[in-house]
DNA sequence: GATGAATGAGTGTTCATTCAT
DNA sequence: TATGAATGAACACTCATTCAT
């Protein structure tokens, strides 16, 4: 299927990648680097209300401008299994934690931070929501966004 | 996979349901079925307010309860292939949405229920949040789901 | 597929039969039993050109009014394989070959007699022949068989 | 089973065909391309007698010499299914017809060309015949055929 | 780099058979 | 007698992977 969808064969695929572990590695740690760079610029902001605007701002960009591309690899079961045990998005969901929550954020509060990237990544790929254009989305999600973690 | 998880004989399943698409759509049928009990029950509440503590109460109940089951089946990508076009889920959102959006409810918040849906849904499966016992978990979610409804 | 096409289900029928190989033997032995018969019977006239004319004609008969009840169970690959050592429809075909080719009958004739049957039955099942309606249809294998034989 | 007897893994003949049907199609097709191919040559014959002779002739050398091929595959139940509605075969019995029958040629003598594919076909796999070396069959297959088309 | 052919191990489905009722 | 439930073994097909070219 992911052969298909790029437009050669699978053994060209197997001649880049050495398993499919190897390619949903490199398909997911590209969103993670995404995610990353992300949070980088967003903890360089010393104040803590901007640093959360741009935390906010820029994970809703991403997971729009991403919704067509992530829909194809990123739903794919192999994902759940290889990062169930893998440290790499609990640091994510550590560090947007204590961006969003700022001073309040603790490991009680990881739940919520979960809750919304499960929100903003499973409504941006929900059959109802996929026809909005992007820019009608991301305003919506950005409202959401705010009032669930009560900033309005 | 799903026959051994159950314990039977592929075979066994084999004689209760003639094809994977009428397995699932029976698990995710009685899925639907017990959703839109909890949504009959909401809706015969006449106070708006009761309504909806109702509904918020009893949908964030069963995602809980039913999480390790659900887990299963309803993750198999089948699912997803089987409800993209079907009127069923959006049907359940369209009466949440009303019985959550109170006189507010109309075609724009309906991703609002979608994201909320779409975060219980998701964080009562994560990695991060399966381990916590139903009663923390309930009252989490709950007063998450508050909060992004504005109602506090 | 033999359970419902007589109706009733499959255990019922492995009520009466112990095995499918059974029930085909049983279908098959029927179906021998008939033949049997109508050799009996041929082979009970004394005058050698008209024991060949019965046996033609009971056996066109037969293939006739059978061929709908023969093109269920008897197309059955196992069939093929249950009677491919037996001795049954060796002992039919060289006793066939007697009536039908007379003084003339021996190893070398049986092979005509295979001809003759697999030309009689191949045809009475095939597409292109199975809309005649049973009187046509005897008449021109009538015609043929006798052709086939020398006999005119 | 089929997959055994070429001596391959069922999935090698999975990468070559994409369905079973697929491969049913190809085989019988195959066959059936020899056979128009044995017709052309017949029909280029301008000799009414010797265009018969030709396709006669061609017709049980094809049957004889693929006997052991044909009765692999081409017994599959699955090739009856498939090729009951088809037109193919139809017009390979016609074009045979008026090949054997000349100019008495018609709906009506169709039948009689059923059946002596019917014989052959039905003789060559017959486990009374199967034994025999390839000359003897084709000889006696020969002289029978005549006796049936009247000509000796 | 890329491909076609091949494969082991799965999944989806049917079939012949058994058994408790 | 008849049934529903269950099963092992096969069949139809897919998928992740390997390899020679």
């Amino acid at each position: 299927m992911i052969a298909d969808a790029i437009g050669v064969t699978k053994a060209a695929v197997y001649h880049q990648y050495r398993t499919k572990d190897e390619i949903v590695r490199a398909v997911a740690g590209a969103e993670f680097d995404r995610l990353e760079t992300v949070l980088d610029v967003a903890e360089s902001e010393v104040d803590g209300e901007r640093a959360r605007e741009a935390a906010l701002t820029m994970i809703i960009d991403l997971a729009v401008q991403r919704r067509r591309e992530n829909s194809t690899i990123l739903t794919d079961p192999l994902v759940g299994r290889l990062f169930a045990r893998d440290q790499r998005p609990v640091k994510v969901v550590k560090r947007l934690n204590r961006l969003l929550m700022g001073p309040a954020a603790g490991p009680d509060t990881e739940i919520a931070t979960v809750m919304l990237t499960a929100a903003i990544s499973g409504a941006v790929m929900h059959p109802m929501v996929i026809r909005l254009d992007d820019e009608t989305l991301r305003t919506q999600l950005r409202t959401l966004a705010e009032r669930f973690l009560g900033l309005r």
